[in-house]
RNA sequence: GGGCGGUUAGCUCAGUUGGUAGAGCAAUGCCCUUACAAGGCAUGGGUCACAAGUUCGAGUCUUGUACCGCCCACCA
């Protein structure tokens, strides 16, 4: 083996082999265990979200898989309608062509041959990861059969009733021309102007302060071509005798009424607000209420008045107001529009006064434009009747959150929720099964040839399909059970829906979580004809942040790739890697500067198992992660400290007889003993923690075993039994050797589904010595804790044990003897048990303190004078003579002293409150009592100490 | 405006039912001791954000305050 760990010369090798003998399949036996990935965009790459992610799956389903569960992690990608659209049209951009010069068809031969291109980059890289999913069942949102489960799943729900077809005021778009639901709007505080508008009285009215005109405050001017109404509060002393006259609205100069609602706050601004009911969320409420005109003043570019269009809340045309509209504004962008009108109302003197106004700016997660409130004719999901079933799911427990608080998340959106836009003008995706006649009466089914039969519809009748695609959410809110095979009832759906776990980010519990949960509910029925649920869990996690906590972003020049971690990346890659691409070119300076301030040297080649480690360790509840390059090293460096203990048990095992032959001639030392006992709580509690997906813990558990107990001690103290050279001492060398390798052998399945390339490396090469056959680490089984394996007497020996050594080591550091001066300690005082315990760890106290003799002083013995440490009662006494300084000496047994008399003094004043006495558990108080008790002694012994010293 | 989370060592974070505050990294000193310098041994470092309450006893439970972060919401 070689002398440090090298990650890459074993990692990718694994992989291949455990894909190709088909390792990561359901074994077809034991109790169903499913999770399914959350499928990443077809076209994507990997980021750190998705490599936590991964890192948490994989740990669950190895875990699962090694406890002997029939797993299975579901595969596939998502074709992520608008985010690969966009791609795929800034290519074309590039070469000057718009989708619509291509025409539908041809564009989307485009996409499908961008994505067979740049497809197979995730799933690399997923690999990468060391993620156990089952590539055999590999599904993509857009394949056959998962398109026909979109399908059926949408004329199921139309036939029920849940999905409509509707004119409203959706989020529109202006760069991407579609409309987008409201989970996809991010609003974002941003300074703004509100400009306060007059708008004349009509018919000689005025206002009670005797002005002829309104003033109406509005951050968005250029809507007011749309204006339907004034409002103002019904109990606004101010105006109320204005209700029900009538205001003459400039530049178009149309009359519109002045109404009362509540909607109105009179706080704000004048009182009074301008209702456009076609352009403002809020204004169509009161329109509806008052039954005002819907009037869209702006196209689907969002310029204005190219595609006026005015209709009555029935939909009729009001010619009236159409022929109104005033042309001066038509074509022009909606800011430019603002500029203009707030000119003419500035020329036409009725421009009050324009006030600084910081506001919410809704935007399009995608675009990152200003969404326009449109009225156009979309598809609807009604959520309300769905919402209800899927509350009382979480309610009742059916499906539980980890961390429970996102279920209040969770409830609150559901139960405040509006019905979903599921299409989309794009032409990416799945095209909604709906056709129209001449006439634009609409046919839902599952084809065209299945809507003529079923609506009787002859040749004669043409019908246009819907041009729309849906929502990529839709598609994704079947996930669970169309990778399974829906809606045939296969038997992997059968067998594995509902799925045990789903792992994702918080960020998407509404557009995915909450939905597929809904869908599934109605869709997907038990055999006894009830609902089933997607999950039964749902883990959330964290989002993961650079070392400052900032989000990951490419403006921000922060992100890191996970592969980049594994393999390493030298700076002026990265810097390059980190500039290119920019949306603003402009922030290249500053991220090159951070880059090479924060990885001087570039990133090393980590390797797979750290990193994972790492993602691990940093998965502690519902928090965001900070992720720390440290971090990542020192788990590299916790990797090397196994690989290294390997290659000395190797070394202490190869060719010798460990007990393989599964023999039983070997004798267990009180060491073998000790670890092999706390082996067992470490397997109880790596598996207590793993069951609650604490995965952090378990990280913990492992590193702390494995370094601190394992390596720092098990290991040293196997050497003065394997280096012994007197007679007879076989059977405790094999007893030692069978320990170490067979602790080691353990060690590695424990780790395995955290770091499991390594382990696996690594468990080939010494399972025979283990006496241990499989072909996989993967497939061995999980440790399960033995109790009747702890053996409490070897724990406290070496508890002694330990306290001895540490004893002559902290003399021996805080004196400054040479750790290569072999010391003459003497031991005195102690009880019979002290006694019997020096007696039969010689052997290793000599080895692991570098002592060169144990001698064992009895009451009247001639004593040097020596630098002293406790253990207990027993005295360990460091002869001075030349090798320690008397002030050193001293200055250290009163700081050890002091420490004491502190806790004694804290004790006592407890013992010293009779309300403690009397009210404390009994044994809390005798504890108590006993370490004031043994502290005194030790301060008194401490204290003679330093006199004796002092007298020298 | 409502809701949720956080505040513990210089940094990143654990702390299960209230009973002596922990780890890793960083720091300091000594060591190339035959698994490992990506290492070993030892050491220092905390009013557990603040305040009040419950309790014999609070990092832990209750209430309030401050600051940070997130989610949701119709103030033009």
């Amino acid at each position: 083996m070689d002398k440090t760990y090298q990650p890459h010369a074993i990692e990718n090798q694994w992989y291949q082999t455990w894909e190709k003998k088909a390792y990561f399949k359901p074994a077809g036996e034991g109790n169903p265990y499913c999770i399914m990935i959350p499928p990443p965009n077809v076209t994507g790459s990997l980021h750190m979200g998705h490599g936590f992610n991964n890192a948490v799956m994989d740990a669950l389903i190895r875990y699962r898989r090694m406890r002997g569960d029939d797993t299975l992690w579901q595969v596939g990608t998502d074709h992520a309608g608008i985010a690969t659209q966009m791609v795929v049209e800034r290519q074309l951009a590039a070469q000057n062509i718009s989708r619509h010069d291509l025409g539908r068809e041809k564009f989307l031969e485009k996409v499908w041959e961008w994505k067979e291109q740049s497809g197979g980059t995730i799933t690399r890289q997923i690999r990468r990861l060391g993620s156990s999913v089952d590539w055999t069942r590999e599904r993509f949102t857009m394949d056959d059969g998962l398109s026909t489960a979109v399908q059926e799943a949408f004329v199921r729900l139309y036939e029920d009733g849940l999905i409509y077809r509707g004119k409203r005021l959706v989020n529109w778009d202006p760069k991407l021309h579609t409309a987008i639901s409201d989970l996809e709007v991010e609003n974002h505080d941003e300074k703004g102007n509100l400009w306060n508008l007059r708008y004349p009285l009509a018919d000689g009215a005025t206002t009670a302060e005797g002005k002829n005109y309104l003033v109406v405050a509005t951050t968005r001017p250029e809507t007011m071509l749309g204006d339907s109404a004034v409002a103002v509060h019904p109990d606004d002393e101010r105006y109320k005798s204005l209700i029900g006259k009538f205001v003459l609205l400039p530049l178009v100069n149309r009359l519109i009424p002045i109404v009362a609602d509540d909607y109105v706050d009179r706080e704000f601004g004048t009182g009074c607000v301008k209702i456009t009911p076609a352009h403002d969320f809020n204004d169509y409420e009161v329109g509806k209420r008052h039954n005002l005109p819907l009037i869209n003043v702006l196209d689907k570019n969002a310029a204005v008045l190219a595609q006026a269009q005015v209709f009555n809340l029935d939909g009729s045309v009001n010619n009236e107001l159409n022929n109104a509209l005033p042309a001066q504004f038509a074509g022009l962008d909606r800011y430019e529009a603002r500029k203009q009108i707030v000119a003419a109302f500035e020329a036409a003197e009725l421009l009050e006064k324009i006030d600084d106004h910081g506001l919410k700016v809704p935007r399009g997660d995608r675009s990152g434009i200003v969404i326009e409130p449109w009225l156009t004719d979309q598809w609807y999901v009604s959520t309300k009747p769905l919402a209800e079933p899927a509350i009382a799911a979480v309610e009742d427990g059916r499906i539980q959150f980890v961390p429970k608080q996102y279920e209040n998340m969770y409830f609150s959106w559901m139960r405040d929720i509006q019905d979903w836009c599921i299409s989309r003008q794009l032409w990416w995706g799945h095209r909604i099964p709906a056709w129209y006649d001449a006439s634009g009466k609409v046919y839902v089914g599952r084809n065209e040839e299945e809507v003529r039969s079923k609506y009787n519809l002859g040749t004669e009748v043409k019908l246009n399909q819907d041009e729309d695609v849906l929502d990529t959410w839709f598609s994704s809110g079947l996930w669970t059970f169309s990778t399974l095979g829906w809606p045939e009832q296969t038997e992997f759906l059968k067998k594995f829906h509902p799925t045990d776990l789903l792992v994702t980010g918080f960020d998407i519990i509404f557009f995915w979580v909450a939905r597929m949960i809904m869908l599934t509910l109605h869709l997907v029925k038990h055999e006894d004809g009830s609902a089933q649920i997607p999950f039964k869990t749902v883990y959330v996690h964290g989002l993961v942040r650079d070392s400052q906590g900032q989000k990951m972003s490419k403006s921000k020049g922060n992100v890191l790739d996970p592969l980049d971690i594994i393999d390493g990346i030298d700076l002026e890659t990265l810097v390059q890697k980190r500039t290119t691409g920019l949306m603003n070119p402009k922030d290249a300076v500053k991220i090159e500067k951070q880059t090479r301030k924060e990885f001087p040297d570039g990133i090393q080649a980590y390797g797979t198992d750290a990193l994972r480690f790492t993602f691990c360790s940093l998965a502690s509840t519902g928090r965001d992660i900070k992720f720390d390059m440290g971090r990542v090293e020192g788990y590299r460096n916790f990797c090397n400290k196994i690989w290294n203990a390997t290659r000395y048990v190797l070394m202490q095992c190869e060719d010798q007889d460990c007990g393989q032959d599964g023999s039983s001639n070997y004798e267990l030392s009180v060491a073998d003993r000790w670890i092999i006992s706390k082996l067992q709580l470490a397997e109880k509690q790596v598996a207590e923690v793993l069951d609650t997906y604490r995965l952090d813990l378990a990280t913990q558990a492992i590193y702390e075993f494995v370094w601190n107990e394992y390596c720092d001690w098990y290991l040293e103290l196997s050497k003065p039994i394997l280096f012994d050279k007197s007679e007879g001492s076989d059977a405790r060398k094999k007893g030692t050797r069978r320990t170490l390798i067979r602790v080691l052998e353990t060690i590695l399945r424990l780790s395995h589904p955290l770091m499991p390339f390594i382990t696996e490396e690594i468990w080939q090469k010494i399972k025979p010595l283990a006496g241990v056959t499989g072909e996989t680490i993967m497939h061995a089984r999980f440790p399960i804790a033995d109790e009747s394996r702890i053996d409490q007497q070897a724990l406290k020996d070496v508890e002694w044990l330990q306290a001895v050594i540490l004893g002559v080591r902290n003399i021996r550091g805080e004196m400054n003897i040479s750790p290569a001066k072999d010391l003459n300690v003497l031991f005195k005082n102690g009880s019979a048990d002290d006694q019997q315990r020096l007696q039969a760890n010689q052997q290793f106290l000599k080895k692991l303190a570098s002592l060169e003799s144990v001698t064992w002083l009895n009451a009247g013995d001639a004593e040097p004078m020596s630098a002293t440490a406790l253990v207990g009662q027993m005295e360990i006494l460091v002869p001075m003579a030349g090798i320690i300084n008397k002030d050193a000496e001293i200055a250290r047994l009163t700081k050890e002293s002091n420490k004491l008399q502190q806790d004694i003094e804290r004790t006592e004043m407890k013992l010293g409150n009779a309300a403690f006495v009397e009210k404390a558990p009994a044994e809390v108080v005798e504890n108590e009592r006993k370490r004031v008790n043994e502290n005194k002694i030790a301060v008194e012994k401490l204290r003679e100490q330093i006199q004796k010293i002092s007298a020298l």
